[in-house]
DNA sequence: GGCCAGGGTGACGTTAACGTCAACCAGTTG
DNA sequence: CAACTGGTTGACGTTAACGTCACCCTGGCC
């Protein structure tokens, strides 16, 4: 809640990551440095989410070179982590986007039981937040009240 | 997203925890274990809370005692773990709660600024939520779609 | 060829949030 | 009194998610 990443909106719409999924052979290609900027993070971080096997870059000369799936994968991988999901849950979570569509019956079920959950679990946490924004705003208001109470009356302490 | 810890609903209303923070001399006192049974949490987590400063409870022979102004804030706690939010951050959280009311103008327009930003930040995360759970049901329900074409047709792959 | 910038690979340090363990106290029950 | 039970305090171990550092390679440029 601290660091503001930009986390850029362009993938704000749901279909849109699901469909740059497919492609895959686009020219569009990005250096390291260039990710790391565009979405204010470290080169540290993002070779450790390749050490934990989040990103898969190809190599030239030994150098990452990423598409804009592996872009795409990152935008995700951030606001998972702002969302605070752990880097090991945001793994599994990434999977599921991979798989869908190929697998057999099986695997499609799976995904669905494991998107059900996700989902159940994410709606909990929304509601923690709504709770949490109804005190804070519980608070303000009556430090707000204080605050025009004593201006009308800057002496009295009734 | 793995342990499910109960957290009471008991404090879901935002006026409820903002009075229990006014009686004081309740009779209404918790040992360590009983509260750690209540909210599922470890005794070494609770006492861990309260070297970060988070809890206060008063000693008895030694023996942690907990009021309820100490189990509503354990709860607010673990609410805001559960958000996502660091110890560290939840602690001048808590202090919002406690001064609001009896500070000076300056106390107040700190507490009312403190809180602004809170919210503020608390309705991005809201936002990363909602486009999460978006992405997911749109997996989940391409993987129903795909799971229920393949049950009407299947042997044919076309 | 010399030099630098940009990128790569370990290896180790760090912080948060506890878990684990050992050792000590205090009341009580047989 | 001795053995328990339930509580307390360090001290140390652990995991996640990086930061920092040292050292190496490579392509361009003069």
């Amino acid at each position: 809640m601290a660091k503001n990443a930009p986390v850029p909106d362009a993938l704000t719409d749901a279909q849109a990551f699901v469909d740059s999924h497919r492609d895959e052979g686009t020219t569009e290609l990005f250096g390291i440095t260039e990710l790391c900027r565009e979405f204010g993070i470290t080169l540290r971080a993002l070779r450790f989410y390749e050490d934990k096997g989040l990103l898969a870059p190809r190599r030239v000369n030994g150098a990452r070179v990423y598409t804009r799936r592996d872009r795409a994968r990152l935008a995700l991988i951030l606001r998972a982590k702002a969302i605070g999901s752990p880097l090991s849950e945001i793994k599994t979570y990434l999977d599921l986007y991979g798989d869908h569509g190929e697998g057999r019956a099986q695997q499609l079920q799976y995904v669905i039981t494991r998107t059900d959950n996700e989902i159940t679990e994410l709606e909990k946490k929304r509601a923690q937040i709504d709770a949490t924004l109804a005190e804070l705003r519980v608070i303000n208001g009556s430090c707000r009240g204080l605050l025009a109470e004593r201006q009308r009356k800057p002496k009295g302490k009734a």
